[in-house]
DNA sequence: CGCGCGTTTGAACATCTTCAAGGCTCGTGG
DNA sequence: CCACGAGCCTTGAAGATGTTCAAACGCGCG
């Protein structure tokens, strides 16, 4: 069987993360609406997506890759906020400017939105303010749980509950273990969780002697007890 | 001159936050159809409002007094997420757990509204929901300058940016200082910030010595170089 | 092949925490 | 009315956690 494109088919009906982020609301007719104002757009590894401060024109969904979300201080130190992967929506702000720094992780792929427009088309279509809304909401619980883990955890519990949080989107289920390939690098891990890359380093070491994780690779762990990691976590 | 209640008078025209939080946007009359689903409640200091995990069954706008918003982990370490005052919106979140807990700092008065009733309004009332939108990404706008303050800052650049957080809201403007008259105790501000209540007085006193700031009483801050305290915030 | 980058590990060091104690204010009860 | 106790704030000293500095390793790329 080959599948023939018909007069009505438009690229967005075959999109990777068509049932998810902010289209997953919207009917095939209304998503053909949503449509017309996408443009598909491939970077490279490391390329910067927008910087904070940079004037807010587009929102972005995220097709395949993964993305690292940070603020800087003026002296160089970061704060990466948040790793965004396929599904996950960018850009979330009502604000005229973004509030932090955006660049690819890996060679990512991205749905990019015109701001203006979009906005236009919340009127017509309230269920996707109601989505970004959700979505938004979501983004706040997520933030509080990572102001815990920079505030009150210690080194081992930052970096465990680094690894269940990254768990969820970019874990692969085995018989003997979970993997996780990590697109990001120990200097990211450490701005994530408020801690320096030695120290991130250290505490990869102590999970994998004490058998809770094992590192065939720097960047892909293997996570062999779960509910030790989880018990590590703090929470 | 006597104020008498017209026949078409309702409470919620005479709020002191009439003009801010979700009531800002609305037309009297749509001001009307939802001062319908509002009900007063006072709250005496260290009371309460809601806690993590609770179901969420209503929101509130805060009228008068302050509030703390925190997350806790089981062994009892806090992270205080967040203070409101008078206009601040509480509760913004489409799930339906609290993601946290909310307590009274100080003798409070909240506007409460019935979720479900609410969210029955927002098909009626968009601008309504508009509005949550707004007041929710402001909100992770401020939950990343936390994170970002959390993660990478020193404690006395953790405690000088608290204070400028904190003149916005509180911070009354006089002609040699401006006053801050906290609600909150040291702990509370050790929580927030991420350190200990030690060090959150070892930084008041430091910056006391440099004339800074002055401090009449523990919880009275009077911010006498507003450009140092910037400096000295970081960013 | 050599260089650069990321990772790991060790050792010295700094910052902040913890522990301890004293003072202060305020509310309560004798 | 005063005394007492609880909670909060401050300060000092000792200690722990994590940082910084330094060096070595491995891998991939030019």
């Amino acid at each position: 069987m080959y599948r023939t494109a018909a007069a009505h088919d438009f690229p967005c009906q075959t999109c990777a993360v068509r049932d998810q982020s902010i289209c997953a609301v919207l009917s095939d007719e209304e998503l053909r609406e949503v449509c017309k104002i996408t443009t598909a757009v491939d970077l490279t590894k490391s390329a910067t997506i927008f910087f904070e401060g940079d004037e807010n024109t587009y929102l972005f969904n995220v097709v395949s890759g993964a993305v690292r979300l940070s603020k800087l201080l003026s002296d160089g130190r970061r704060q990466v906020t948040g790793f965004l992967f396929p599904g996950d929506f960018l850009g979330l702000s009502i604000a005229d400017t973004y509030a932090y720094t955006a660049e690819a992780l890996s060679d990512t792929s991205l749905c990019r939105f015109n701001r203006a427009n979009l906005i236009k088309l919340l009127d017509r279509f309230p269920k996707l303010e109601h989505r970004l809304l959700e979505l938004a909401s979501n983004e706040l619980v997520e933030a509080q749980a990572h102001m815990l883990l920079l505030g009150q955890k210690r080194a081992t519990e930052k970096i465990s509950t680094t690894l269940i949080h990254l768990m969820k989107p970019i874990g692969q289920r085995r018989d003997d273990a979970i993997v996780i390939d990590m697109p990001m690098t120990r200097i990211d891990l450490g701005e994530y969780a408020g801690v320096s890359t030695e120290t991130v380093s250290r505490c990869f070491t102590r999970l994998r002697k004490e058998n809770v994780i094992s590192l065939p690779e720097p960047w892909s762990v293997h996570i062999l007890e779960e509910d030790e990691l989880e018990r590590l976590a703090g929470n």
